[in-house]
Parts: structure tokens; sequence; C-alpha cells
DNA sequence: CTGTTCCTCTCAAACTGAGG
DNA sequence: CCTCAGTTTGAGAGGAACAG
């Protein structure tokens, strides 16, 4: 049920009135006090008595699902039966509930992409203030970190990228202690893992360069520099082959072979490591044989040592040493 | 029966927003 | 800017309930 402005101003000033229950409100008073409302807010200056009456069916009714307990007493006066009733305390149906819900994701996908300062804070708020009149306790947990730094910089980058612009990105890594300048032709933003990164080709090192948007101190356009094509790689494809977001654009795909204990095979089945993930094997004590073709990376080699115990890499053999040296290395941290 | 109050229904004018 | 469709609003007719 679409609502204007106006009548929603009404309603409102309506269920004012009538929790003001020292005074006794007709039809009139009630006309009189939206038409007042309505002057401040919009410089309305007359509304007629039908309108009121519909406004307070509308009320009434289930169309906006305030059933409101309005009652005449005396033939006059207008009240609500139940003195606590107020349509801004009522919690929002499980619908209303829903489509705001969807509407609060799409736009946070969108959120870095937004100008408006402070939107992340409206959204958080907005958020809570859904969850609290739904249950008084949060029951979705969705992965997000709208504090994540570097986020005003993706509609920047985004910009660039739509309009080819050369940019000038100052940069310092987690393990340098001083800035870095790079002339970069950017060609794409990724998410992962809650962190934004951003693809982009570096004339200087003739390699494509992954860099974490957290990580960026500024960006500008590059006046002088020329934007060079992507030529390097399709973006669909580059992506797909890997886990995550960093490789050496030379390095080729590998088969990876995993064995899986029976602990945790149900768990890598439903949600697998990869898209090209493959089942090879079913061993009788329910652990199975995995197949992965994929570039190697930190970000795979961190997901299998989160699985710890319960993952095995059988081949290639320079990964299963890479995840052995971690593990031993762990292993003795450990050790009183 | 009459008058009053509340409510529903209908109609037309005014307004609003999308699209050309 | 104009047109057009859909919505909102105001006005009036008339019915139901009820008191006097």
């Amino acid at each position: 049920m679409p609502l204007n402005r106006n009548t929603l101003i009404r309603i409102r000033t309506i269920d004012t009135c009538l929790h003001r229950r020292q005074r006794l409100w007709t039809l009139e008073d009630l006309r009189q006090a939206c038409e007042d409302a309505l002057y401040d807010y919009e410089g309305i200056s007359s509304i007629s008595t039908r309108t009121i009456q519909r406004d307070i069916e509308l009320m009434r009714g289930d169309k906006l699902g305030y059933y409101a307990p309005i009652v005449v007493k005396d033939k006059k006066y207008y009240t609500y039966e139940d003195p606590n009733f107020s349509i801004t305390q009522l919690p929002l149906t499980k619908q209303d509930l829903a489509e705001l819900s969807s509407a609060m994701d799409i736009i946070k996908h969108y959120n870095g992409f937004q100008s408006m300062a402070g939107q992340e804070d409206i959204l958080a708020r907005m958020q809570d203030q859904i969850q609290t009149q739904e249950s008084h306790q949060q029951v979705i947990f969705i992965e997000t970190n709208a504090r994540l730094k570097g986020l005003n910089f993706l509609s920047n980058l985004y910009d660039h990228i739509v309009k080819k612009n050369p940019i000038v990105v100052d940069y310092r890594s987690f393990n340098s202690k001083r800035n870095n300048r790079f002339y970069l032709s950017p060609y794409l933003l990724k998410e992962f893992n809650n962190r934004w990164f951003l693809l982009a080709y570096s004339k200087k090192m003739n390699d494509i360069q992954t860099i974490a948007l957290d990580r960026m101190l500024a960006v500008s356009k590059d006046e002088k520099g020329t934007y060079v094509e992507n030529t390097f790689f399709d973006p669909s494809i580059y992506l797909d082959e890997m886990v995550g977001v960093t490789r050496d654009i030379h390095s080729q795909k590998e088969v990876v072979t995993l064995w899986v204990d029976a602990d945790q095979a149900p768990y890598v089945l439903t949600k697998p490591m990869h898209s090209s993930q493959r089942l090879v094997q079913e061993n009788e004590d329910g652990s199975i044989i995995l197949s992965l073709e994929v570039i190697l990376n930190l970000e795979l080699e961190r997901l299998i040592l989160g699985y710890g115990c319960h993952i095995e890499v059988k081949t290639p053999r320079l990964l299963r040493h890479r995840i052995a040296q971690a593990i031993l290395l762990a292993a003795t941290r450990y050790q009183m």
C-alpha cells in the first residue's frame, strides 16, 4: 500500500492526538490538528473532515496492518480503546522484515559505492532497529565489516576503471615501513573474505598487481600516464582459477589432490573449497579423496591449514611440503 | 418520527511521476 | 516541455444505529 507523505503525517498526528487522553478529541479537533501539522510540514492549509475519516478507516483496517482500536465515545469523542496502543510501537510484520532485510542486503553490497558520508552508520542503526523489533535478539549474523578501511576508495576506483584512467596509488603494505607509490592501469575490483582488492597492471613491474584497498593511503588520476588496456587476462577466467585474489600472472593451474577425514568430509562436500573441486574416491572409513584444479597461492594454503589435521595434501609435492612445514612449525610452537 | 453521528460509496478534480 | 495513467482528495448522497 503506497502511502504519500501527507497521509503519513496525518496518521502520525492522529496517533499523537489520541494518545493525549486528558483531552477529548472530536473529528473536528483531529482535523484541525492534522491541518496544523500539515501546515507546519508542507505548508498545506486545508483538509476536509472526510479525509480524516478516511485516515481513521485506514488506521483501523488491515491495509497498513495497524488494526488500531479506535472507538467513538458518546457519539463524538475519538479515542484508543487500549490506552497503550500506538502505531509507532507496532512491530514490523514478518513480511516487512523480510523485505527490509533483503533491501538492506542489496544496499550493503553497494555500500562502498555510495558517496553519502556516514551511510554505513545509518545502515548499521537501521539494521539494529529492525533486529531489535523482530525478537530483541539478533538471530541472523551476516558477515560484514562496514568499518573496513579503504572502502571510501571503492567508488573512486570504480570510476577510474570504467573511464579507463591511469591512476596513482599511495600504498603501505603490512610488512613495509615506508609508503610505496604505484602507477597503475586498474582493471577490476574483487571482494574476498570481506576485503576489497584492486587488480591492476603495473608497467614498472610488467605484471598484474593485487592491492588491498585497506592498505591504500590515496588514489588519484595519473594525469601524465597512459592507460594500458587489459590484454593480459580474461577477468572471469582469471579469478575463477584460484582461491582468493593473489597470483603470479604467469603461474599455471595445478591439480591438487586432498585427503579429507570422515569428520570433515560432509562439510567439504557441501561447501566446496573451489568450483573445480571433484570427488575422486570415497573410502570405507568415510574419508574421501578430492581433486582441485587451481593456482597455488597463499589463500589456498590458508584454506587448507584452516582444516588442521582433517585434511592432508597428497599432491603436488611442493604444496604438500609447504603445508607440512607450516604445521610442523606450529606444532613446535605449542610444545612446552 | 426526527435529528445526529458515523460510516460507505461514488464521482470528479487535482496532483504526481514516468516517459517521450 | 507535454501527455498519460494512476493516486489522492474533496464533496455529496445515502444507509445504519441510536437517543429523544
